[in-house]
DNA sequence: GTTATCCTACTACACTGGTCGGAGATCGTC
DNA sequence: GACGATCTCCGACCAGTGTAGTAGGATAAC
């Protein structure tokens, strides 16, 4: 017989992995909070608006435990949980799936997208204003390398 | 108490109708090609890469058309299908999306990520000084320009 | 007319993600 | 040492998504 499960697992892999909406809330909880315990992330979703059982949190937790996005340590009465992935970086990895999926992988047609589209205060387009402006200076290139920045 | 699928079916509203990773390959394709059959988009899908059989490419465009996203016709022998929703419509969609999820509904730090992780050409350096000069002058009112998309 | 071909409809199945309940382990208190 | 409050583990359920097989209607080809 043929094992169209492997097939589908396989592709399943590729694409596999990743955090859902659910569970995103839970990792913003434990961003917000630091290290915190079951119940804690729970209240933080409560106060969220998000009105789950308590095992609902605890499966969130495992589960983004398994993936490796979050630890935990057991230490006095209850796990305390802690994020093990930035907010930064979830942000970029969400960030290049939408550019790799929606916009063929040019960032460009994005942030063209994103100004056109969106509002900013005058704070902001300053900002804007200011960061292209040191992108223009600094070469196309990027081979330059060993910049400091962040 | 109230029956618990009362409170999922509406929280599973929110985040509903929304694009699979496959499907969104089958909208491109239309996108791509314009109105099709299942068949032209199989080939599409085989262009892309994506080895699927018929009857998912089948499925797809009738999951599609079930969600409002496509329509289709009976024209000669087979179905002719076509996009009801624009390639920008989409993206449009996820960004803000991407935005309320990770970025608390505020764009720029989105814009400014992206400035500072991306490498832009000259050209697109050149384009986003332009877009940001011209917003500088605009309030941030809906102007509308008549600018040709892509 | 029979056959091969193409199309659609229906059904199915595995996996993931959101959501919990119940069962057992622990701990603090009478 | 029995009681109640907590905590974790395990299993479960449902909807959605990716993937496909099969049956049956239409069409084209002898």
């Amino acid at each position: 017989m043929v094992e169209r499960g492997e097939t589908t697992r396989i592709i399943m892999a590729e694409r596999q992995s990743d955090v859902g909406a659910a569970e995103l809330e839970v990792l913003k909880a434990l961003w917000d909070r630091g290290p915190s315990t079951v119940r804690q992330v729970l209240a933080q979703l409560h106060a969220g608006g998000r009105q789950v059982a308590y095992t609902t949190a605890l499966t969130f937790l495992t589960r983004l435990e398994q993936k490796g996005f979050v630890t935990s340590d057991k230490s006095e009465l209850a796990y305390v949980y802690k994020p093990k992935v930035t907010r930064d970086r979830v942000r970029q990895s969400r960030l290049r799936s939408l550019v790799n999926q929606l916009y063929d992988g040019a960032a460009a047609p994005l942030v063209v997208q994103l100004i056109r589209t969106q509002r900013f205060s005058s704070d902001e387009i300053a900002e804007l204003h200011d960061l292209i402006d040191r992108l223009d200076t600094k070469t196309p290139a990027k081979r330059q390398a060993k910049k400091r920045g962040r």
